[in-house]
DNA sequence: GGGCCGTAGTGGTCCGACCACATCCGTGAC
DNA sequence: GTCACGGATGTGGTCGGACCACTACGGCCC
């Protein structure tokens, strides 16, 4: 097949600018941006590519390997190599290694940041919020009073806000909140607040949340969600202070 | 030299779930994360790397690239690889690579995202801005008030926004805010808003903005932040519902 | 003592080979 | 005619080795 990619305006050569790999990265990111590669189209192989930009498939196998971690390409083994739909979900799952890694100051920014973001997603939850989605949040919040697990406890959590980040209806945001509650980022933070006996605290703020919710109110859901972020953030910021 | 990482707790063999570089890229990704390689810290050469892990260069060096293009390594000819400060600003650039390659729905989100943040980051400098910030504010105003190149006008409003983020005092919320208004995306959203002669209403927002700051009223800032995004959003929601 | 320059060591690139897996298509049984 | 099987083909995944480009260090010369 003589399958080829639509060329640069380029017309004689390159300008050598950076690494070969990083030039190849920004050739295919510049051919996403550009709409001549669209989402889910799949593209020629490995060694086309190579060859088409004139490097070895080492090179462009990590160029493929950093858009491939960045959520842009996806290879699948033994079919080829594809565009993933570009979507806020495939784009933002790097946004965990953010939670993950970061720690101190950062950790209690990230917070902040969730505690905006959390807050305005709930409120608009409570607006948009449809009775099967009520129906499933109040199915996580229920099965978190009923266990003693902390991991059952924690999973049921997430769900919780997942529910209502997606009940928001921005999936951006939605995937955002989801890369800022990753499980390893609440491992590290929630598990010395919630030693702290906080359980009854975060009952009582998850049943408020959903009364908001409920009632379709606003203005209360986003006090509840404020709340509920905002006392974790103080808990932290203590720890840190000393 | 035989320098070494600390080993994994596994004993015996390493289990042999997903593909070797995946292994490669969580591995270290677990080192720094329980705090056996610092920020800042050299790494062993990737030859050392690939055997200690008993896997080939090429599949070391696509995780390193990999770790790299996520802001967690950087890697320096000649010299070594090293560990990232593990700051916001390095861990986020990656968030530009969402801006620029959304499209459609997404970016009405995106810009819904950067509304809530923008106006929260912009009543917190309303409180909390220094003489010194504010006064590098005003510069960047001026010079956008002063030339009629779209260019430099684009340059001044970014340093604009950029400044005020910094000064409410939250490195993280100001470095997401910075991938949301990374230039490509700016360039094809502003592009067509400024083009419909939106120049006069985008200097009374930013006057009014400015305003704000200087009689420290973080209600009356935030809702000028929010207004000025808001109506680049609406205009964008309009450009794609016909 | 200071500056020059060679050298060892590092990441960057390339090549070629083989493996593991997915897909397609022809073959055969039913 | 339909369907299941199985091999052939093409793909990404891994490996090993070679060489290049650059940095950093230290000894040499002035």
């Amino acid at each position: 097949m003589d399958e080829t990619l639509p060329s640069e305006t380029d017309p004689v050569a390159a300008p050598p600018k950076g690494t070969v790999t990083q030039r190849a990265i920004d050739s295919i990111k510049a051919l996403i941006g550009e709409g001549r590669l669209e989402p889910g189209q799949r593209l020629p192989t490995e060694r086309d590519l190579a060859a088409q930009l004139g490097i070895s498939r080492s090179s462009m196998r990590e160029a493929i390997r950093a858009l491939t971690v960045l959520g842009v390409l996806e290879a699948r083994h033994g079919s080829g190599i594809y565009v993933t739909q570009l979507e806020a979900g495939d784009l933002l799952e790097t946004f965990g290694v953010v939670a993950d890694l970061s720690r101190g100051p950062g950790l209690v920014e990230l917070l902040e940041v969730r505690r905006i973001l959390e807050s305005t997603a709930t409120a608009l939850a409570a607006a948009r919020i449809t009775p099967d989605q009520l129906a499933e949040v109040e199915k996580h919040l229920t099965a978190m009073n009923a266990t003693d697990d902390p991991e059952e406890i924690l999973a049921h959590d997430l769900a919780f806000h997942r529910e209502i980040a997606a009940a928001a209806g921005n999936e951006t945001m939605a995937a955002i909140l989801e890369g800022l509650s990753s499980r390893t980022f609440r491992a590290r933070v929630w598990r010395g607040y919630q030693e702290e006996g906080a359980f009854a605290r975060t009952r009582r703020e998850h049943a408020a949340i959903h009364r908001a919710l409920v009632a379709r109110d606003p203005e209360a859901a986003r006090a509840a969600a404020a709340s509920h972020v905002g006392e974790v953030e103080e808990w932290l910021r203590a720890q840190l202070a000393p």
